[in-house]
DNA sequence: CTGTGAATTTATAACGATATAAATCAGGTT
DNA sequence: AACCTGATTTATATCGTTATAAATTCACAG
């Protein structure tokens, strides 16, 4: 009669009670919805007294907030969105960065959506999506190109976000990169200084602003000392592994071949390896590996090689803390993060 | 004057238009805002003419509705949760889950929530915390144990959910398992068939369901040939790679050692690679390993070892697609879903 | 006893959608 | 022409929260 309505939800339970509301300690106190509301929101000019009887009373009926209504009314989501790449087949980069990020949001009042990019579609599509319909507080993604269209439009609309990887924009914003100049350098002085003399590398795809940090690592120290060197031609980080294999077989037939390998991923340098080993050479020994790892497989994948090692976990803690930062509306300079490699060479026999 | 607001959102840009809403469509068509919701909500009794008005006029304008408002009054969410296991150190188990999850659930209404489960919280604490405060309209999680308290909690409060492995609780409910009796069965097989004489297996954690299908499977294969066998002492599958290499390492070092191994995951297979390669032993030659894959890693480690697939990523689709079928209320034996394992062995030379 | 201003509290109106019930319209009967 | 019936459309109330503005309380000066 009153056109109440149980909103068509599903009743869980016997013991279902009606869930509290700021009506409910409203009623309980004796105080009007807007003070209890503004008494836990952290208002000013709230009696003490007051403040406090409406916290213990929420307390004690286990009040939580009405995300959707606070959603609703304030348009602030609560949600802070991570864009999934198609790619990163087969290792735990996504996991990694999800623990990062999900533990950088514990006791927070955010929750982590995660949306796939779905392969041949514009990488704006998502962000586009997200911003639209304010899916999401803040954006975090990865794979940032120099001139990044995502970048450039989160910027024209100031939405909070933060990418992996820097960009070449004027504009200052908000990123978390891996030192990846030190990491090829680093890299190929250590194949370099264990005697190694024509160098090879599998570079990140061109597109990607890290293509030539990793480029100008490598050629700084093969400079530096001479040797001779290679890009590996054809095949990307990107590449299938199988194609890797298969180029890096094939290159090992030829005239010439390379004695020394710095792999930028942990599938490359697998698939370097595989090659090595079905030309029946010892991977590490015959021809030096130096990689890039981002997890605990190499310590278990005989023979061990060489490896220098980026956190991805802490990567993801790290955006994390840095789109709350930025949501707040803190300087994005101050929100500009390289992380160190963290050197793990092999014990020299 | 009237008390309008703008609900204190962050304006974003020049170009910032009025967000399209029902009211938008309502006063371009002439109609009321409850027929053009009907309309576009599919309810009956809408004439086709104004039908077609409303959903070109939607179109044109892009209108798309907000989900906090939908949420509100209707109580449903359009979210389902995956809860995430802290387990899954190195490889891209949850990775592949959330792939295929995304992909069951494109085109729908629905978003993915990923939430953490800490160690050491109670394993029901997230499913609490999710029913508790509707945050989802439906839950995915792994790690099934035979009474699981989740399942019970869900089941108790007739909750939507699907999980990873199924439980012995006589209620039926929707669930996603691989065939995990076959999987050691044929693992177990291959070993005796490759004249292994003294088979370990590296078991899953007790507590867990699938551990009791991994045991039927193994021995069952291994008493119809009558071989001599031992379970893997003081580790499992959740051990670290280094506790099951010393254990491996150690019993190659005593007496009537195993010369094959079923390894229930990659990283235990690995571990088990390592510490025989460590002993100057060759993986697959001197000691048979049989494994079961959830990537395409083992394409890539050398040795090439005889792997077993459970596909991960089918694992998620199907747990998205079941949720979905859940949650409009199908039967739950009809959401029962048996994962058959395929075999990669490698050619005997 | 009254007026003043600061400190608190409260009433009201939204946010955008949908469930319910009531109202309108068309077409055919009698 | 008045009447009924079924097909459409619409008005109203509500989900739980918060922004705004108005109202109340209280201590104290005049």
């Amino acid at each position: 009669m009153d056109g109440t309505d149980r909103g068509g939800r599903r009743e869980t339970g016997d013991d279902a009670v009606a869930k509290p509301t700021l009506r409910t300690i409203a009623e309980l106190t004796g105080l009007a919805v807007t003070t209890v509301s503004r008494a836990l929101g952290g208002a000013p000019q709230i009696a003490l007294e007051t403040r406090q009887k409406v916290q213990r009373v929420a307390e004690e009926i286990g009040y939580l907030p009405d995300r959707a209504a606070q959603r609703l009314r304030t348009g602030r989501t609560n949600v802070i969105t991570l864009v999934l790449d198609p790619h990163e087949e087969i290792l735990g980069f996504s996991t990694s960065l999800i623990r990062g990020l999900t533990e950088a949001l514990r006791n927070t009042a955010y929750h982590l959506v995660v949306t796939p990019h779905f392969a041949n579609a514009p990488s704006t599509d998502p962000v586009r999506h997200i911003m639209r319909n304010r899916m999401a507080d803040g954006i975090v993604f990865s794979r940032t190109e120099p001139f990044d269209e995502r970048v450039k439009l989160l910027l024209e609309h100031d939405f909070p976000f933060v990418c992996h990887g820097r960009t070449e924009l004027g504009t200052p914003h908000p990123y978390v990169d891996f030192d990846n100049y030190s990491f090829s350098y680093e890299a190929t002085k250590r194949l370099i200084g264990s005697g190694r003399k024509r160098l090879a590398i599998i570079m990140p795809p061109r597109r990607f602003t890290f293509f030539q940090h990793v480029q100008y690592g490598f050629m700084s120290a093969v400079r530096e000392s001479g040797v001779s060197f290679e890009l590996a031609e054809g095949v990307d980080l990107d590449s299938s592994a199988a194609d890797i294999q298969a180029q890096v077989f094939q290159r090992l037939g030829e005239p010439n071949p390379p004695d020394g390998y710095v792999c930028g991923g942990e599938v490359s340098a697998l698939a370097v390896m595989a090659a090595i080993s079905d030309r029946g050479l010892n991977p590490g020994r015959d021809i030096g590996i130096v990689a890039k790892r981002t997890s605990g497989l190499f310590n278990l994948v005989r023979p061990q090689i060489d490896t220098i090692y980026e956190d991805i976990t802490d990567a993801g803690w790290q955006m994390g803390r840095a789109l709350l930062a930025a949501i707040a509306g803190r300087d994005p300079n101050e929100l500009q993060i390289l992380q160190k490699p963290e050197l793990n060479f092999v014990a020299t026999t």
